[in-house]
DNA sequence: TTTTAGCACTCTTGTTCTTTGACTGCTAAA
DNA sequence: TTTAGCAGTCAAAGAACAAGAGTGCTAAAA
């Protein structure tokens, strides 16, 4: 285990290259922070760091950089979690009593205020469908051949998806449609809207099948339709020094464009409030330049999708922790 | 005017400059293009095609690059518009022929497939509010105190906002709602949701106004909100050579994250089918490092939106234009 | 035993100078 | 009007060098 001193060299180390992205030498240390020694002490104690695997050195004789190794100590143990200024405690208050008319705008304003706030790219995705509950499936005649299709979910999650048919269709036959979904449905889970809920349908009304079926098409394309990927900020990242490096950059284009390994990471399972995923940890190589932090959006405890950032492996964690936590007590207790 | 050894030693260096990204040396056109004359001959011409502003040098010992004008000059007259492979019009016809239940989706399948014949990145918008006629308009209540407003125009989008309420709403006012707004709308432009309407309302049902006041705002608000960029294949730019250069790139983001210039771009007047604008023409600092080919996307000439190619000055103009020819007319047809 | 001053050593960064090679523009001959 | 030939220009790449920042180690001081 590190002893007082290293830790707090650490600390210093860290937070000194999160200022100013270049590596940290041993003078600046003895000088800048009160440690009460030289920076020949300071430059011993930084061999240890290093064997122990908490810094790096770019080469022989330059200052240490942190590693991903001491950026997980450091997250985990060293963080101060109130880095919040009573100007950006007013302004999120501020943003977040806008009033809303759904939770998604709601999960919208909050990924942008965290993005103006930490200045970094935040992320959104929405509640995933086997979390959420049916509570109410609309069928809705537009013209005579359109059908629109909004169910409601306990999140307050509306999914709406049209259909189109060939031939018309009778206000009789929605009115059947919605009295056989909601009799089947209210109250199941979304992914009921599978293939045995179809052969049910099949065998109770033969009647309508050229309206059963591309309904039901329809539905469960909607309900396992590609997960959206809300995107804020993107351009702050540029501005950061490591995305002078033209790899870098077209890494993380690459990264938001795929969305895949984004959407994988947002909707991996939680066992904190906040979750801190550095780069070089995961065994995606993409992801190892940068550092993700994310957090649930809850509401009464119920799931409404995952809020992220993600940003340089030099991210100031302990700003974005602050805000995140405050933003979600906030969205919780509103 | 240019004669046509000139027209056709500009076409060489244009075709040239567009495959290579290098500086184009009259050597290599004396060599490659047969055009039975010297270098020196061609040097020569070089000399006076520059001085009419058709070519730039970066250098004094450098070869010559294309001008905006240059550019200009290509698309305008010297461009083949044939452009197209059998490949990629069995490749094209497959991806249009998919079955789709909202125009949206075809849109999106169209500026998809275009990113992907042309390997540039492409972007859309769907068709400005006040070129659209309501055809019908559609109250539902969901839950109790949930209403979604369905509004469906004659292009066949679909537009849908949901309204909250803070006490419970009866199906005899959604009725209500559902005649009132369809006796007046139907027919009616998208921007007759306005002012006026809302006091008509206000005068005729003095009943429920808290009903009345929230759907108008909500309403309002749907039709007017900010056009979605629809944005495909930003990541497939950053393997050209021109950005490379961290300034282009920094500033393609912003073009792309800040949606405004490519909003206003996208929704300007349309003289031609296609229309090309050229970097350096726009008095907007930052298009100058690009070039945007876009066209309408016509349905039995209804405007379904634009779909446009974002890329570096330096774009294969022919190619695109020819792509978007064959899929405009598809789309078109269709 | 721990801390620190001092110094040799290492490696990056920036500068200057040189070489190479690709083009051009011009001249004079074809 | 075209072309061969050649001097002149400039960027790009490399070599050589100086400056400076930082380390690791040693030996003295605390």
């Amino acid at each position: 285990m590190l002893d007082d001193r290293k830790k707090k060299i650490l600390q210093a180390i860290i937070d000194e290259y999160i200022n100013t992205a270049e590596p940290v030498s041993s003078g600046v240390i003895a000088e800048k922070y009160n440690l009460d020694c030289s920076s020949a002490t300071i430059r011993n104690e930084m061999v240890e760091l290093e064997k122990s695997g908490y810094l790096d050195k770019p080469h022989t004789s330059s200052g240490r950089v942190p590693s991903a190794q001491g950026y997980r100590f450091y997250v985990n143990e060293l963080i101060k979690e109130d880095n919040i200024s009573l100007e950006e405690i007013k302004y999120i208050q501020s943003k977040l009593e806008t009033k809303v008319n759904e939770i998604e705008e709601l999960t919208k304003i909050a990924t942008n205020t965290l993005s103006e706030v930490t200045h970094y790219t935040s992320v959104a995705v929405g509640p995933k469908a086997n979390l959420q509950n049916i509570e109410e499936v609309k069928f809705v005649l537009l013209g005579s051949r359109m059908l629109m299709a909004v169910i409601l979910t306990d999140t307050g999650i509306v999914k709406e998806t049209i259909i189109k048919f060939d031939e018309d269709i009778t206000e009789e036959q929605v009115n059947i449609l919605n009295n056989l979904f909601n009799s089947k449905l209210k109250g199941k889970p979304l992914e009921a809207i599978d293939k045995p809920l179809e052969e049910y349908i099949f065998s109770e009304m033969h009647q309508s099948l050229n309206v059963i079926k591309p309904v039901m098409l329809q539905l469960e394309r909607a309900i396992r339709e590609e997960d959206h990927l809300y995107l804020e900020g993107a351009n702050k990242s540029f501005e950061l020094p490591e995305f002078k490096s033209l790899e870098v950059a077209k890494n993380f284009i690459n990264l938001l464009d795929t969305k895949e390994v984004m959407l994988d990471l947002l909707n991996t399972g939680f066992a904190q409030d906040i979750n801190v995923y550095i780069g070089d940890e995961s065994e995606n190589e993409k992801l190892k330049d940068f550092s993700i932090i994310t957090f649930k959006h809850r509401y009464q405890d119920k799931d409404l999708g995952t809020i992220g950032i993600i940003g340089p492996k030099r991210m100031d964690y302990s700003k974005v922790i602050s805000v995140m936590k405050y933003i979600s007590k906030k969205l919780n207790g509103k």
